[in-house]
DNA sequence: GTAGAAATGTAACAATAGTCACAGTCCAAC
DNA sequence: GTTGGACTGTGACTATTGTTACATTTCTAC
């Protein structure tokens, strides 16, 4: 795929050329991480195709998935962090085969100031990213398990655009950091709901859901 | 107290200038809401004494408590807002007597381009309080609410400068998002456990917390 | 096919948190 | 000083979530 075609309604000829110089092509396979806890942040990911995983760590092992980076998004904790040098406070991992745009952390400051498009772009993503993050936040607040669980699942299904979703009951309990019987339990009781099918890694969303 | 002096190791001169000249001095009282959720940001505020709290609303009329604006921060959640005109996510509260600058979003875009220092400023903030939300996020997904407890405690003397707290059990319980006999439990336990001791209205830690 | 690994189902119990009910206690205003 | 309101303490009960311990099912590799 030309790297430049799907970013040429959002950023001007001059800043896709600057990708073609100075933004390296990187595709990393399912499961790898480009970026865990205590790193420092060297490059900002544009992703061109496949999901990035965002998750925190807690010091009991535990994980918690806090948003996915889709195509022609990027990650705005990793904005911030490069643009001071700081260690990474969250793990990327790559949901699928991923493609993305390497962005050194000098050409960042630059584009700033040079581009618009570059500067909305950055400012849109820093605000959506606080947006998932409230949304994260009012999940564990306000929300029982059950109701997290059916936003988890939407959320997936929203992500992978589809309602077939590949994952067994251990890792929707680490991404939600629970525990796998608690996850069990529960989308046992959504499926006598009707809300859903359960198969062996993978769940089949019904629209009652 | 002159405005310009407490920033005058922050900012360079001629922003300190433009401060005089855009910004206005706004005082409000304690317990006074200064941006509520849905409202659209109109100012940026830069706190010169008091503290502001920053919470979010949950469905089901809980509160809970984001993270306290000390004097010479800011919020970056408002920025980020008002620099495409979107409601406020947030609720900003005063805690005490709060003096604070409000800048005018049309000047927030042209400093950033003009004064580094504020540039700076403006990333120094947004990463910090992606920093509080994470924190929070780590509280509310890994830890029990005792442990919970006592670091909201902490985290109240910290911005207070004091190990005399001033709040109820149902105050403490509404900025955590959970109900007051729960805390007073907890509370009583870390009582007997000699971390604290209670008062009417106040709480006063000791050095075992 | 069979073995072994991975995934799922479930019961029983423990721990944590929330709710209800009410008693007692402190404080300020009259 | 008494009265009403706000604050605190506590027991009893419920709901939710986590843990332990297995049984069962499904898939894969041989």
């Amino acid at each position: 795929m030309n790297i430049t075609e799907q970013f040429k309604h959002i950023f001007e000829p001059e800043l896709l050329k600057e990708f073609e110089v100075k933004a390296k092509l990187i595709t990393v396979q399912e499961g790898e991480t480009i970026l865990d806890i205590g790193q420092t942040v060297r490059v900002i990911p544009l992703v061109l195709s496949g999901t990035l995983k965002i998750s925190r760590m807690g010091d009991d092992g535990h994980e918690l998935l806090l948003y996915y980076v889709s195509p022609k998004e990027s990650c705005a904790l990793t904005f911030t962090c490069c643009m001071e040098q700081f260690p990474s406070e969250v793990k990327a991992t790559a949901e699928d085969t991923v493609e993305f745009l390497a962005i050194p952390i000098s050409a960042m400051d630059d584009w700033m100031m040079k581009y618009p498009t570059w500067k909305s772009f950055v400012m849109k993503t820093i605000r959506a990213r606080f947006n998932e993050l409230l949304k994260a936040i009012d999940q564990l607040a306000f929300q029982k398990l059950d109701e997290r669980l059916i936003h988890y699942l939407k959320e997936k299904s929203k992500a992978t655009d589809s309602s077939l979703i590949n994952l067994s009951h251990e890792q929707i309990a680490n991404d939600m950091a629970s525990s796998r019987e608690v996850i069990s339990r529960l989308l046992k009781r959504l499926e006598n709901d009707k809300k859903l099918l359960l198969y062996r890694n993978q769940i089949k969303l019904l629209r009652e859901l």
